[in-house]
DNA sequence: TGAGTATATAAACAATTGCGCAGATTATCA
DNA sequence: TGATAATCTGCGCAATTGTTTATATACTCA
């Protein structure tokens, strides 16, 4: 009965990936479009050192792929059960908060289902 | 934006909640039928106290539901939703260590779905 | 009421984790 | 080759979190 330790470990990584504010709002910003950790940090406004962290752990954990191209680094999402888990995630809550607060609009608005092919983020 | 802080901060704490083994455990143990604290923490070979602080945290988080009856307390899975996202996120890994470890057997078979119960030939 | 059982809470400790600073690494270009 | 830009990493700090020991609360029964 102590193989389970290891399976429950793992599971419990899964969910630790998405359990921090600054990662939620990375995958929020690549899972549509590969984005450069430069453009991420901006749109963020966090610290390069704290993004590339954030980074390098969800790219360790499977949720992130990385491309570099030039002295450049793009990521990307990289696991799409991720990126739906998220959005019943935010389905639930959205659902949860209806009667209470507004936040409902801006949860159903994260982690958007990809709309039609869109090209490159523009500033 | 400053409001989308609230909801991602709602969204993690949400990941969180089954970011623990232990929460992880009892989350196995309570998803089918519903358990008093004693019980938990025999199956799970922990202590009192640890048991019941991880129960109170996730009946906080909307997770468990709880039901006193006489001197006993009954948790029980409150969020089918989270159930559903457990069951989704061992799939996930799973799959992802379907030909690496063997651990695939022992993870589909944590949080399962609830089984027919026979329905007592008391028609 | 008091004894006994089941569960919850308080305080203290240890381990983990997110963060920023400074320096290291990698890649491009002159 | 060296200079510059983009990204990564070692170290220390602060805050958070999981765990334990001891105690407190809630409920039942005599």
């Amino acid at each position: 009965m102590d193989k389970l330790d290891h399976a429950f470990d793992a599971v419990a990584a899964y969910f630790r990936v998405m359990s921090e504010q600054t990662r939620l709002r990375i995958m929020h910003a690549v899972c549509e479009v590969e984005k450069p950790v430069s453009q991420i940090v901006e749109e963020l406004g966090a610290t390069q050192t704290n993004i590339s962290r954030h980074l390098n752990l969800m790219h360790r954990s499977g949720v992130l792929a990385r491309r570099k191209q030039g002295h450049q680094v793009y990521y990307r999402a990289a696991d799409p059960e991720m990126v739906e888990i998220c959005r019943r995630v935010c389905n639930r809550i959205a659902a949860q908060l209806d009667q209470e607060k507004p936040l409902r609009g801006d949860l159903l608005r994260l982690m958007p289902r990809p709309k039609r092919r869109k090209r490159a983020a523009r500033g």
